[in-house]
DNA sequence: GGTTTCGTGGAGGTCAAGATCGGCGTGCAG
DNA sequence: CTGCACGCCGATCTTGACCTCCACGAAACC
């Protein structure tokens, strides 16, 4: 029996700096996605990794260096996860349901990443907001990218509605995790607000009003 | 000579309890507005009503209980709003359209009161929770009413739809104040996603995927 | 097998912010 | 004119959380 204790550390083991980082940045993506940031003490994610504060302050300088460090995986891993499936098809109409299915997938797996990116209680906080804010920003600069490629609009106006298209995306996937009835599978609700999307932005060119 | 100091009250001066009240509640928003709740302190809120904190805690008992009673003043606003757009017209492509434009008007005007609600960074906190989520369950509610009623989806779906609609009006409305590029005006704006979201939602009916 | 070294642990300092007590000035009744 | 009541202010207390100091034990090396 091989006594590799990889998903048990117990308290006292002695870890590779790189391993002992990475089980600290696990435990404080736990704690910060339960409690948010401020509710989160120091003391909680030490003791969830089974470790003492000051190794934490070793690994790390201070709680906003360990948040950020999480925050910006996150936020790198929406971002790529989108340009991913915009660049995944050539159809538009694809390229929609498949980047409804990467905001849904991020929402649902991402061990609850998300609630750092869009449920962040350190949005004052200027490094925050700004990797916040890039988020939807780098998304939507990708979204617009393939609009205004099609539809002839201006950049801002192209802007607003792949930031509309994001916020659809965000805000329902969010909804559809927090509504506990799974009575709507997830591909069925990604396909559906995809279809949404879709019909709203296919075919924009016409400017009927 | 009359002393009434109607707009300038200046430190020192007695008012009647309710004008006092009413005065803390209005430098309270403001503080919270501009520095969310974490980094709002009593002492600043004390200040720029111009009295001492004693005061405020006269009138409410503590922090919380400050925030909760402006964060239900916003959350009421904001869903009556929709509710009054939603029952302005028959016309559904309109009905969008006004609830589009109410969006926009409460997150330019009401003296930042949005932030309150779709910025706060209290969302751990139960009560604040709570609230929060309703004005979206409430709003999507209404909006889902007029869709299930006209395109013949179970109510999950059109829910599904309806907060994907309050999504994209929530986070188009943010980005569009936050970018500072008057190009756009608001009526356009506001339009142009309006025109977006009619798209995707009018004539549902069809499930042609 | 001894020594050295390094990581770990519990206990404590510091400070900010929410929440509260003794003086004071003002307006009114007698 | 004089005493009283009331609401406001400066100064203070406490709590809680982030962030470090001194002793111990285990691993590594000769």
């Amino acid at each position: 029996m091989s006594t590799t204790p990889e998903t048990a550390p117990k308290r006292g083991s002695r870890l590779p700096r790189l391993a002992r980082r990475a089980q600290l940045l696990e435990a404080a993506q736990e704690v910060f996605v339960a409690n948010g940031y401020h509710a989160a003490a120091m003391d909680d994610i030490a003791d969830r990794a089974g470790v003492s504060k000051p190794v934490l302050y070793q690994h790390f300088p201070g709680k906003l260096e360990l948040y950020l460090a999480l925050l910006d995986t996150s936020c790198d891993a929406i971002v790529a996860s989108v340009r991913d499936a915009l660049k995944s098809t050539d159809d538009n109409k694809q390229r929609v349901t498949a980047t409804m299915h990467a905001f849904y997938d991020y929402v649902a797996n991402a061990q609850g990443a998300f609630r750092l990116v869009f449920e962040s209680d350190l949005t004052n906080e200027p490094s925050v907001r700004e990797r916040v804010d890039r988020v939807t920003h780098e998304c939507a600069e990708a979204v617009s990218e393939v609009i205004s490629a099609d539809a002839g609009l201006s950049r801002q106006q192209s802007m607003v509605l792949a930031v509309s298209l994001v916020g659809m995306a965000q805000v329902s996937a969010r909804y559809w995790l927090a509504a506990d009835n799974p009575s709507l599978p997830q591909e069925h609700a990604a396909d559906l607000v995809a279809s949404l999307a879709w019909r709203g932005i296919g075919g924009f060119p016409r400017t009927d009003g």
